[in-house]
DNA sequence: TCCTTTGTTGAACAACCGATCAATAACAGC
DNA sequence: GCTGTTATTGATCGGTTGTTCAACAAAGGA
């Protein structure tokens, strides 16, 4: 006789599954992106039904937000971190700190990169609504600092926005591009993160 | 009496409407991805029957294949051309001379490289088919010449493939970016060539 | 123990997707 | 003007998508 295996409902607290499905979301949206992403492959990955998904955001607009917002808050953190542990306060070092953040940044979430080159294509709502809540702070910050610099000599001279988005597109395809260089050179090693940081200040200073 | 218009259909030979499809499928990938785009809304902003794509192309990933075909093909012209125009045939500038190549395909073609970051993020069947016809022969020229200029003592030390995808990157950030940056700093000037050599100018050579 | 809240499921939905195919209009050669 | 070829359409298919909703099971407090 075929035991009808009473399957007991797992149950979880709210935040945990949400977290588990942000997760799970972000490892599927990183590969496939937002429309290659089906709310039923996320499920499925975390075997539970779909409509549960719904139940915790309320769309997927709202569950990729979520996802968004975790990378970005983690981003944050590391980068206040790295800028702790500069001793010296001047606005080279600061501007190296941050640098150095984004780089760790960038290998601790090399999803982000992608995420945003694939966002950043087209003004969507989500676009906007990225833009307004993480892109303008950070870029301010950025560009300041880096004009700071500039000012004083240490900064070659040039646009600073183009400065600005040459860093972020050093480390994050140093980090991102990792199924692409597998293909063309499948015996290369592991990115260096200093390696990279060398690379970025050869662009950004002008003594050395 | 409502005349009945006798809607006269446009006809074209095969090889001027499949031309138009690409066209207009370029558009709509690069903005919205291969996912992100139906063949409906390639039909439509033609004014053409959906199943009219599917007569030109066999298969929606055929198209796409197309498209990417003809973006590498002048992708390739204008690298030649300029190429040519160098008149010494050292290796810096002739390294020099496929760096300004490729900022130029950058600028004429900016879609190229969101299409690329986009397919770039997982090991699909189309990211192997370009990078068995498209991307391998680029990045083996262009790592020989870094290596070249390395052993010549112009170019700083590090992994060819580092630089390899920093020039990318740099090039191809600062013309594809321009929704975000937009978004950013609404009144930024539009990027200029000259500013994006001399930054990578800057990461590649030894002396300034 | 009963009741309320909260997490979870499965079925259903309208909309859209890529693909197929028979019918048809435009054209070229004769 | 007829004929065969080629470009184009419209209808249609099976499958997938995001979203809604009623039903249900687990947990916690009374």
């Amino acid at each position: 006789m075929v035991k009808a295996e009473k399957r007991t409902r797992t149950r979880k607290t709210a935040e945990d599954r949400s977290s588990d499905i942000i997760a799970a979301a972000k490892k599927r949206f990183s590969m496939a992106g937002f429309d290659g992403t089906s709310t039923r492959q996320i499920a499925d990955d975390l075997g539970v039904a779909q409509s549960l998904l719904l139940y915790h955001f309320r769309n997927k607009d709202e569950l990729w937000k979520a996802v968004m917002s975790q990378i970005f808050t983690h981003a944050a953190a590391i980068g206040q971190a790295e800028i702790g542990n500069s001793l010296s306060g001047d606005s080279k070092s600061l501007l190296l700190a941050s640098v150095r953040g984004f780089i760790r940044v960038c290998q601790e979430e090399p999803d982000l990169h992608r995420l945003m080159t694939m966002e950043g294509r087209s003004r969507t709502p989500r676009l906007e609504w990225l833009a307004e809540n993480y892109l303008k702070p950070a870029y301010k910050e950025a560009t300041a600092l880096i004009e700071n610099c500039q000012r004083q000599g240490q900064v070659r001279a040039g646009d600073p926005t183009l400065f600005y988005y040459s860093i972020i597109a050093i480390a994050g395809s140093a980090f991102s591009f990792a199924p692409e260089i597998a293909l063309l050179s499948p015996d290369s090693a592991p990115v260096d993160p200093k390696a990279v940081e060398a690379m970025i200040s050869a662009t950004l200073f002008v003594d050395q």
